[in-house]
DNA sequence: ATATCTGTTGCAGTAATGGTATAACAGTTA
DNA sequence: TAACTGTTATACCATTACTGCAACAGATAT
């Protein structure tokens, strides 16, 4: 599994499953339509509490990441992610509002800041490694 | 004051506080060495406690925003906000990452992305309003 | 039918966090 | 001396994140 986990971390672990799983979406490692681990195996996989895998399984639902058939288990969802609505934007708009604000003030040229974020999309488009 | 908290939100205030008071910074509002409201009266003004506004103070000035003499009060750095070093950058990355890559799941492209940073750029330019 | 898998739900307990309240201390300034 | 500043301490409450144990409901395989 490519589930790696910070308990260290201030971000809460069903949070940075959700991350975890939507990153894989995003490089293709997970396809549409394949099967994830069931709450109760992915738990004792990686030693957390069935209730924390749970919670991170349905926000992904929630947000049209995942399907969960009652008895048949969690599926990437074979349609596709649902692209992009008003809503999203508008919440990634409040997202990377304080980034920029942050960088502004440190000096950071916009011309960096998209450099950098052009950076991170290259991570995504090589599937492999 | 340019204030404006939303007690309704899940982002804490003292957060949201931190916020706002960067985003001043950013637009030129604040200006270097200019004085902001001592903890006990901003927070008569806004109606919230002494210590949740010195949980924002202390983080600004723990991040270089503000500088904070003794009995003076406090003030925006008068040198400015420290620029980006490594840290920096690093945390950003790793704040930008999940974003992008919900952004690559939802189908968008890098083009739309970064054309929605520059708007945002934009809104930091035009001091004025 | 029985057993076993699935997601789901309920209740309880612990720890940490966000916010409030009251109060006091230590310097500075008028 | 009085009034202001940031700072610190203690306590309390509500919520959140996580865990643990348990049970329920539907599907599947034997």
């Amino acid at each position: 599994m490519f589930i790696n986990l910070d308990f260290e971390s201030n971000e809460p672990i069903y949070q940075q499953l959700v991350h975890q799983i939507i990153e894989g979406i995003a490089r293709k490692e997970l396809l549409p339509g394949e099967g994830l681990p069931s709450v109760r195996s992915l738990a004792a996989d990686i030693g957390i509490n069935l209730h924390t895998v749970n919670k991170a399984y349905q926000q992904l639902k929630q947000d049209g990441f995942i399907l969960i058939h009652r008895q048949k288990g969690v599926v990437v969802n074979p349609d596709g992610v649902p692209k992009a609505d008003d809503s999203f934007k508008n919440q990634l708009n409040k997202n990377l509002r304080p980034l920029i604000a942050e960088s502004i003030c440190r000096d950071v040229s916009e011309e960096e800041f998209l450099k950098l974020c052009s950076t991170i999309f290259e991570t995504y488009k090589g599937g492999s490694t």
